[in-house]
Parts: structure tokens; sequence; C-alpha cells
DNA sequence: CCACCATGTCTACGAGTGTAGACTCATGTC
DNA sequence: GACATGAGTCTACACTCGTAGACATGGTGG
């Protein structure tokens, strides 16, 4: 009996709408995460949670809607910046080497932002999701002038090692170890979170 | 007579294989730029040329291939790394500083690789690009140890600035002014350039 | 015990995709 | 002036996409 692929082993969970619904937006964090917007089709998302295409739509309204709530859901927890403001650049460093390495592959909301910004209402809700999670919480967290603008090039950085490490896998970047990505980013990012350089007075 | 939309007003390049290919190669450059691998199709990079679909497929094979030259022809042109190593960090801040102006919004390699980097085989087609147009050149620009992986950093951070100024359009970032973002730019991109920290001896 | 309502599925549509084969027509040479 | 060759087009196929409406079904309160 191989009828049913995927999903609750066809018996567990029947008829709850509750975790119907949760698993089909886990399914789409993962199928948006990996494929992007454009690659990631709704009965695919609805096959992967083990119902169909239509029960998608009656949960979520539409295909734009559900990958709102992803990436509310994946952008909500807090995995590459930290809270603490004094060891933020070395903390988070480690963390962007080590969440880049060749073998994790983990469902990071960065490689979802990134494979999904080519389209514009996507972009437009990546950007909403950001300001709305990380962005306010990463400026309140600098001090000195330009918070929020250094806080987007913090972000800026990440992603653009994200995408070079992991979605174009650009050899030399793809093959460097933790340690030492960790050192070079954390002194790029001391730049950007400790000293406020400033425009000196006249 | 409005009969034909765009393209060589129906008269001027008729019959002309060598001007034909050329026009649906800049149509092909201009429409995977705007709007990615997968955002883009045939039909729509063939009406922009003037021609017929299936032309471009006669001409460049498959709609793969036709992406292959455009990355090359995108790629191609060194218009934001420049050639003196020493002003590198300068230039290059500069560069990127103007053109993800808001104004502006040309035919950038970088937004060509972003906007398409989410399907694999696309973005397998720009990391070939990268390593054989821009990687390999800015390495060379570079001395000391880890040459081409701090390349590799460089390339992430104008990515990365990039994205978040123009893709998903940052407030802060894509709000900022020239001048101050190509400050902090020229210091980060410094201390790629300048100097290679390496490790002490023993 | 039965009816009801939420839960879930089936069929289908219209549009759009990349691409293959057959076709038309202009152009240059004998 | 007829004809071969290459430039370009037309029609069509097989497929996927998001989504709408009608239908089936299971748990639960009367």
């Amino acid at each position: 009996m191989v009828e049913d692929t995927r999903g609750p082993a066809d018996g567990s969970r029947r008829r709850d709408a509750g975790a119907t619904r949760e698993a089909i937006l886990i399914s789409a964090v993962e199928a948006f995460t990996r494929a992007g917007y454009d690659g990631a089709g709704v009965r695919e998302v609805a096959g992967n949670a083990g119902v169909t295409a239509m029960l998608v739509n009656r949960y979520f309204g539409s295909k734009e809607q559900l990958f709102a709530e992803a990436v509310d859901r994946s952008f909500a927890p807090r995995t590459v910046v930290g809270d603490d403001p004094d060891a933020l650049s070395e903390q988070t460093a480690k963390a962007v080497a080590r969440r880049t390495a060749p073998y994790a592959d983990d469902l990071d909301p960065f490689l979802l932002m990134l494979r999904s910004a080519a389209n514009p209402r996507a972009a437009e809700i990546i950007r909403a999701g950001i300001e709305r999670h990380v962005g306010g919480h990463l400026t309140g967290l600098l001090s000195g002038t330009d918070a929020e603008a250094r806080a987007e090039l913090l972000l800026s950085l990440i992603a653009g090692v994200w995408l070079m490490r992991k979605v174009v896998a650009t050899p030399a970047l793809a093959g460097m170890d933790e340690e030492s990505l960790a050192v070079r980013l954390r002194e790029l990012m001391r730049m950007l979170v400790d000293p406020p350089p400033d425009g000196a007075g006249p």
C-alpha cells in the first residue's frame, strides 16, 4: 500500500484544520526556501503536506498570501543575528560562516529571500518582512549615527556572502573553511557595528 | 501604420542574420536583467527584437544557451570594478554607490545575477561567467594571502548592497545618498583590498 | 439516530511555457 | 529569368501554472 507518497502516513492527521494549516505552512517554507517564489508550485507545496492544491488556496487565499505567511514564519526566529550588542560582530560572523558551510542546508530566511527576490511581488513582501522582523531589531542594537543604514549594510554583507557561498557557489568562497571566513567577516562587521566613524566636526 | 510594435521599424533590417542575432542577444540581456531567467520568456525576448520566438531557438539552440550568451555579454565589460589596483576601493565604492542610485537603472550584470540565481541551471551558468570574466581579473588585482577568497568576498559585498538597495529596496539603504554610501563602502572594501591581515607567525 | 457543517477532494478552465516541424518568401547566382 | 539557399514565420504539441466551482466525507450536537 504505497498509495500516499508523503505527509502524515495517510492516517495520523485527519480532519484537523489547525494541524493541516500548519503542515501546509511548513511545507511552503521548505519549498520557497529551496526553489524560490516562482520556482515552487502550489501543487508541490500541497503534495509535501499531504493535501490537495485547492486546500492551500482555501486556507491561505492565494499563493501570494501563502508566501507572505511563509516569509513571516521564516523571518520570525532570530537565528543569525543575536541579541547581545557587544558580541554582535563575533556571534553573527560565526553564525554566518557556520550556516553557509557546504554540509549545512537549513531553512534560512536568507536563502528564501535570495531565491524569491526576482519576483517583484515577492520582493515587496520580503522587504516588509525584513522591516518588521530583523531590520528594526538590528537597528536597535546599534548605536551612533546612521544606525538604520548600517544595520541594512550589515544585512547586505550577510546576504551577499550567503548568495556567493551557497547559491552561486563561487569556488573559493564555497570551499573556505569556517574559521577563516568568520575572522574576515568579524572584522568587516566590526567596522559597521562598533565604531560609528561619523563626520568629524568642523 | 502601427503594425509592428517594436524593433527596427519593420523595414530597416531585413534578412540580415548577424544584425538579427545581435538584436536578439541585446533584447535577451535586457529581459533577463529586468525579470530574471525564469521571469523572462522566449516570446518576450523575440518580440522586443522584432522577430518570432522560433528564430531565437534557431539561432541560440535553447533558452539556456541564449542565457549563457547573455551572461557572457553582460559580464564582459568591466563597468564596476576598475583596472587600477591602487584606487580599487575608491573607484569601486563610488561605482557601486552611483549605479545603485534610485534614478539609475542600467543593465548591470549584478541585477542579472540577482534575479536569475534562483534557478539552479542559471546559477551554474552565472558561476562560470563570474569565474571567467570578473573573478580571475579581480583576484589578479589583489596581492597577499587568500586573494581569490578576498576577491569573492568583495563581490559578495557588492552583490549584497545591490540586492538590498535595488531589488529588495530596503528603505534606509535605498534612500541613502551616494556620498555617504561610498564612504562606508570604501572603508569596508579597503579592509579586503589593502592590508592582507595574514596570520601572525608563531 | 440523524442531520449539519466544516474539512477535504475532483474535475476543469484559461493562460502561458519551451520547443519541434513544416511552411513561405526574399535574395543572389547561373 | 529560373532556381537553389538561407532568413523568417505559422501552427501546433505537450506540459505546467494558479485558481474556481461542484462534489464527497467525516466528526459531532440535537
